[in-house]
DNA sequence: TTGTAAGCGTTATCAT
DNA sequence: ATGATAACGCTTACAA
């Protein structure tokens, strides 16, 4: 196999040499580069990237750590699967990574034990440094790994000035609470004044947020807000169909409801259906996210959009910054835009 | 830093003792085992893969290629993102590869300079093997990563039994030729005879094969092939919607059409109402992949579905098979299935 | 501008 | 069962 002492050998000149010209060093002839690019390029010679690293150079590599905790009862392979919410994240992440030079090791843990896994990639210095998105919020393993001095970029964690680790990171958020206060008062326009919200949960900060959105936005408009209205849910569209089951079930009356998430939103208005119901006649509906298929939704739904691909390219941005030593921890809050479509109506 | 040096001396060993635990050796006794692996817990020890590397052992990564070409003009970031056919695979190659203890590097190409460091990270070692999908039939680039001897799993490949590199590689397709030809089967039982098909085009197989099974399809019914009722297209929407306008524009009348993928059949399902026709009402319409859109598309769209995860499965556990040289070449057809939702009817 | 030599953290070979 | 020592292929002082 080909080597630098090889590439040396045949050109006449020092490993040292081979190495210079590699790395672009200034102190090299021109006469020299050539003749070494040259024989580099006929035999098409690469240096082996885990030598490069022992001696000292840096790797190009970010681990990105998607993670999506499934209860054990449940099972299912895959569940990313069901989430096209990562899809462009992802597929940004790794194109702009590329476009740095860098390239993107995906990891998708389901389990706990494969939480041990994250930390062995980073003290293996198999990567350089991390993005992580899904994790619940002020997740102490990954604060571990901050506090170890290790790069991470976070997404969808919320801002806690007074937490140490939070200052040695990166975090870039969408801008849930103005978003959900957003699709509340989009609600609220249309004279709707009972509006049920149904949660992703108390454990993902966008979630939280987004609660916190939705009462101000009430609260702003003189309406109460009534408990009964919110019921907490998680984000994928089974449970979104349990919860306004839940709704229906209960005593409030209610005109309108603000979801979560588009998944959540698509389970609530198959419930909605069922019970002979229409959107947005009887009932209507704003989801959080706008994923692929609500353009195609009967009815197209209404949903605020989060830019994803500028969420990525801030943290993969961010992440290789930090690598190469450029820059300091820093908050993003990303703005979302209302996505007007037809599942909401003005109440009568 | 932690090193193997570190852990001995803490341990009392030689750094050879502290490799053999590491990697599981017989031949050494119990009590040294469990005093090493004391320390190496304690001090939260994980051995630095480059030089474990470096010094003969396999790295346990694969790379996934996601070959995604975009024509110049065109020059949309992020086009795999309209793409969800992919992240069920990818999502998939990624679980099963954790299950083996195996990393995924995830490659997006979208330009012919990306192919350049395709074979790069064959040659410095970064990855042990790689999962292409995406790419053209019989791409030469990748031909010559196969006859390198580097270890290659294809995804939608041809079979071409008198061609050696592909005797030297793994092929994983969906079985397109059958697919297709259920696809208009079904179309025929429905009392349709002019049946068109837009196309995914020339240079992927699986459009090729799907072209075929559409053909023989009508042939075995009877009917005659009509050239003017095939166009081709490319495996995206907008295409799919020119493509339909195309065969309004022509002389041929149709009542239905088969479309080679589902993105194709959106856009042709929008041209169709565009003209104020219904669907299925006055054409039927049926896809292929039964992409996550399609079921909440309006009308839900009958489509042929591929056992993405499967496949995904058998390449990955193909390529590691290979990589830790268990497996020898292979093919794999994986079947399709046809799932029948409201975007065809029975011809009047 | 170029070459020499040491060192990166492992694993493998050979002794003991 | 354990330890010493030589690779692995590169980068990087240090010398020349």
């Amino acid at each position: 196999m080909m080597n630098s002492t090889e590439i040396a050998k045949i050109a006449g000149v020092s490993r040292s040499t081979v190495s210079r010209v590699i790395n672009n060093y200034s102190n090299v002839s021109e006469e020299t580069r050539e003749k070494v690019l040259r024989v580099i390029k006929e035999h098409e010679y690469v240096p082996h990237a885990s030598a490069r690293m022992l001696a000292g150079s840096q790797n190009k590599v970010i681990g990105l750590f998607i993670i999506d905790l499934i209860h054990e009862e449940v099972g299912l392979k895959n569940r990313i699967t069901k989430s096209p919410y990562y899809l462009e994240f992802t597929s940004s992440v790794i194109e702009t990574a590329s476009e740095m030079d860098y390239l993107v090791l995906v990891h998708i843990i389901h389990s706990v034990a494969g939480y041990e896994k994250i930390k062995e990639s980073f003290y293996n210095k198999t990567i350089s440094g991390g993005i992580f998105i899904g994790q619940n919020d002020d997740d102490e393993s990954i604060k571990t790994i901050i506090d170890r001095g290790y790069k991470v970029v976070l997404l969808d964690q919320s801002i806690r000035p007074e937490d140490a680790t939070y200052n040695q990171c990166m975090i870039v958020n969408a801008d849930n609470y103005n978003g959900a206060y957003c699709a509340t008062k989009y609600l609220i326009d249309k004279k709707h004044k009972q509006i049920a919200h149904i949660t992703g949960g108390t454990v993902k900060f966008s979630s939280k947020d987004r609660i916190r959105g939705y009462k101000k936005a009430l609260e702003d408009a003189g309406i109460e807000v009534n408990k009964n209205l919110i019921v907490n849910s998680e984000f994928v569209e089974n449970a979104g169909y349990e919860a306004a089951k839940k709704l229906f079930n209960g005593n409030s009356e209610f005109s309108a409801i603000f979801a979560s998430n588009d998944k959540i939103a698509f389970g609530a208005i198959k419930a909605i259906q069922e019970r002979g119901l229409k959107v947005p006649d009887d009932i209507s509906v704003i989801g959080f996210d706008d994923i692929e298929s609500s353009k195609y939704f009967n009815p197209p739904l209404t949903s605020m959009k989060m830019k994803l691909g500028e969420m990525a390219d801030i943290a993969t941005k961010s992440i290789v910054a930090s690598i190469e030593g450029e820059t300091k921890p820093s908050i993003n809050v990303v703005p979302v835009s209302l996505v007007e479509r037809e599942s909401c109506g003005i109440l009568q």
